[in-house]
DNA sequence: GTTTTTTTCCAAAGCGCTTTGGATAAGGCT
DNA sequence: AGCCTTATCCAAAGCGCTTTGGAAAAAAAC
C-alpha cells in the first residue's frame, strides 16, 4: 500500500494526499479527514527510504558505542541510549547506533556523514580538549555532545556540574570532620575527571587541608578498579575517613574493600559516590544505603535528544548549552569522621 | 558529488558507474579501476536513501531498547548491542534501536515493519511462549531471537545452555558436599528462567537432595534483589552453604548480603554467579575470585548479527538455531561445604 | 455579469540510485 | 568476407515520496 495506490483508492492525486497526510493548508479539511481516514483503515505507512530521498532529511541520528575495553562502553550506556531513544521516537525519528573498532573515531564520523546516514550525531565522554567536536564542525554535521570540551568551536552541549557536585560532597565530608578523604577518579585527561578533580581540590583548599596526592586515583570506573583503589587508599597512614567514588561501579568495589580491610562502610569509613542512576542498581536500597551525588544519565539522554531536535530545526547552538547540577543526596554511608 | 557528476567527470554513463562500483561483470576492469580511483579521490559515497529506495533493501535491522523499569533492560544490553553493531557495521549494515515505551512491544513492532525501517529485527528475553515471534513471523519480518521460546512457529535463535549450565554448578556444588543450595533466578515466565530452574532441581534430584522452594527465588537481576534474596535464604535453617546467583549484579548483593551476616563468601558459603562477562565487571578480580557460569554476552551479540545476515542472505530458518555450551569456570568462591 | 481573488486540487519534475533491455564494438568462427 | 558471440557500455524506466508551478472551481469584489 502505497501512496499512488492510496490516491487511487480515493479518486486523488498523489499530490493531494501527500499534502493532506503531512498537514499543509492547500487542502480542504473535509478532504484531509476522508484521506486520513483512509490511510488508517488501509494501513498505509509511508515509506521512509523515499520520503528520506525526497526531503533530503534522513530523519535519524547516530551515536557510538565506544569501542570495546574503551573507557566509556560502561553500563550508563543503555541508560543514556534509552533516554536519547525515547524522546527521539516521539518525533519518529531513529537511532543509529555505530561501533567504534578502534579508539580512532574519525572514520567512522566520515561514514556517517558522507554517506548521509543520520541528520545529526551524539557524542559523549569528551577529552578536555575534543577533537571529534572539530571534526564534525569541520564536516558540517550537526552534534549534540554530551559532556564538555574546551576546544573554542561553539557547539551544542550538555553537562552536568560535576565540579560543583564534588565540591559539595568534599565540603559536606569536612564539615563531618574528615581529613584524609580519598577520591576516585576517572581517566586522567577527561574533562569530567578534570572537573570533579577541581571541585575536590577547591574545596579541600577552602577546609585548609593539603592535598594528598596518594589520595586521587585515576583510572576506568570498574568493580575491580574501584576495589584495588580503595585498597591502597585503605593501607596510607593515617587512614583515610572518607571516599569520594566516581561511579557506583567503583563503589561497589570499594565498598568491599573497605569490608576487607575490616572496615564498616558509614562508621570506620565515610563514602559518596556519584550515581547515574540505574535501576538496577539503587543507592537508596544499599545496605547501608549510599550517599550519592545524583544525576540521572536517563534524563540527560532525553535531554540532548531534544537539544538535537531543536539543533535541526535550526537553533543556534550558542543557545544550546547546559550545565545540570548534581543533587548530594545524604544516606547512611556518611557519617561524621571517628 | 552524486553518481551523476561522478560519471560526467569520467565521461560514462551512471549506468556504468554503479555496476563498476558494485561490482558487477559487464565492465572491464580497466574502467573498474579507473571509477574506483575517481570515486576514491573525489570522495564519492552513495546516498544511502536513495540506494535504499531503488533496491528495497534498507540495510538496517533493528533492536528494541525494553521499557525503563523493565525486567531487560540491564547492563547486559550495551555489551549484546556492542557485539551485534560491530558485525554488522562490517556489511555496512545500521543498527537502529527502537525503544519501547510500554511493555507491549507489538506497535513497534508495526511502526518498524510498515515503514520499512529495517530489514530484520532482534529480539531478546523472550518468555517461555512468547508471542512476539508469532507477531512478527505474521507480519513476515525478517527476526532473530536471542534466547529460546516454544511457541510452535520456526524461526532463527540463539540461546545458551542455562540449563547444563545450572545442572553442572549444583551438581559441583553437590559434589563439595554443599545440601542446602539456594537459587536466585530470573522473573517466572521467562525462558531462561524456566531453564535454570529444571537444570537447578535435575541436578539435586540426581544428588538424591529434595527441593525446597523457600531457597529459589524469582525477581528481576539488581544488586538489590540479590542482596534481598540472599538475606532471605541465609535466615532458613539449617542455612545455605551455596548459592547460585543468576547474574553477576544479584552475585554482587548477594555477597553483601553473606558479608552482613557474618560470614565469608568462600568459607562459610560457597557462590557461583552466571557471568555475562562484563568488561567492568570481572569475576576473575574480584576478592575473592568468583566462580562464575561464563557465556560471553557481547560474543552472543555479534553471532545473532551472523545469523541475521544468514537470514536475510535467504538461508531457511531452520538451520539458524543454536545453542551454546555455558562454561563453569571455578575460582575461589566456591569450596568444600563447611 | 464580469473580473479578481481565494480555495482546492493536480501534472510533472525531481531526489540519487539500480536495473532492464538494448546498442555498439570487438573478437571468433566457418 | 560474412555471421555469430561476447564484451562493454548506455538510455531510460522505475523505486515512492515531496514539491513547484499551474489550472479549475468556487467565492468575493466590482
Amino acid at each position: 500500500m502505497n501512496l499512488k495506490s492510496l490516491a487511487e483508492q480515493l479518486g486523488l492525486s498523489p499530490t493531494t494526499v501527500s499534502r493532506a497526510l503531512n498537514g499543509y493548508p492547500e487542502v480542504s479539511d473535509s478532504t484531509r479527514q476522508r484521506v486520513a481516514e483512509a490511510a488508517m483503515r488501509l494501513g498505509y505507512r509511508p515509506n521512509v527510504s523515499a520520503r528520506r530521498l525526497a526531503t533530503g532529511r534522513v530523519g535519524a541520528v547516530g551515536v557510538f558505542l565506544p569501542a570495546q575495553g574503551s573507557v566509556a562502553l560502561g553500563p550508563h550506556t543503555s541508560e543514556f541510549l534509552s533516554g536519547l531513544a525515547s524522546r527521539m521516537a516521539h518525533e519518529e525519528i531513529d537511532i543509529v547506533v555505530s561501533p567504534l573498532e578502534t579508539e580512532d573515531e574519525v572514520p567512522a564520523y566520515h561514514r556517517l556523514v558522507s554517506t548521509k546516514r543520520v541528520d545529526a550525531v551524539v557524542i559523549s565522554s569528551p577529552a578536555i580538549s575534543d577533537q571529534r567536536v572539530k571534526v564534525l564542525s569541520d564536516l558540517k554535521m550537526p552534534f549534540a555532545l554530551h559532556g564538555r570540551t574546551d576546544i573554542g568551536i561553539p557547539h551544542a552541549w550538555l553537562d552536568i556540574d560535576n565540579q560543583g557536585g564534588h565540591y559539595a560532597a568534599t565540603s559536606h565530608l569536612i564539615e563531618l570532620g574528615h581529613r584524609r578523604i580519598a577520591l576516585i577518579n576517572g581517566p586522567a585527561g577527561m574533562t569530567f575527571s578534570a572537573h570533579r578533580e577541581a571541585g575536590y581540590r577547591a574545596a579541600l583548599a577552602a577546609g585548609g587541608i593539603a592535598v594528598d596526592t596518594a589520595l586521587i586515583g585515576n583510572d576506568i570506573f570498574t568493580d575491580e578498579t574501584g576495589f584495588r583503589q580503595a585498597e591502597l587508599f585503605l593501607a596510607t597512614r593515617p587512614r583515610p575517613t572518607a571516599i569520594i567514588a566516581g561511579s557506583m561501579m567503583s563503589a561497589l568495589g570499594a565498598f568491599r574493600a573497605i569490608r576487607s580491610a575490616g572496615l564498616e562502610l558509614g562508621r570506620d569509613v565515610s563514602m559518596i559516590a556519584h550515581d547515574d542512576v540505574f535501576p538496577y542498581l539503587n543507592a537508596d536500597r544499599m545496605v547501608p544505603t549510599m550517599s550519592t551525588m545524583r544525576s540521572p544519565i536517563r534524563d540527560a539522554g532525553s535531554r540532548i535528544g531534544e537539544m538535537v531536535l531543536q539543533l535541526l530545526a535550526g537553533a543556534p547552538v550558542e543557545q544550546l548549552c547546559e550545565v545540570w547540577p548534581v543533587e548530594l543526596v545524604l544516606r547512611q554511608s556518611t557519617c561524621p569522621a571517628p
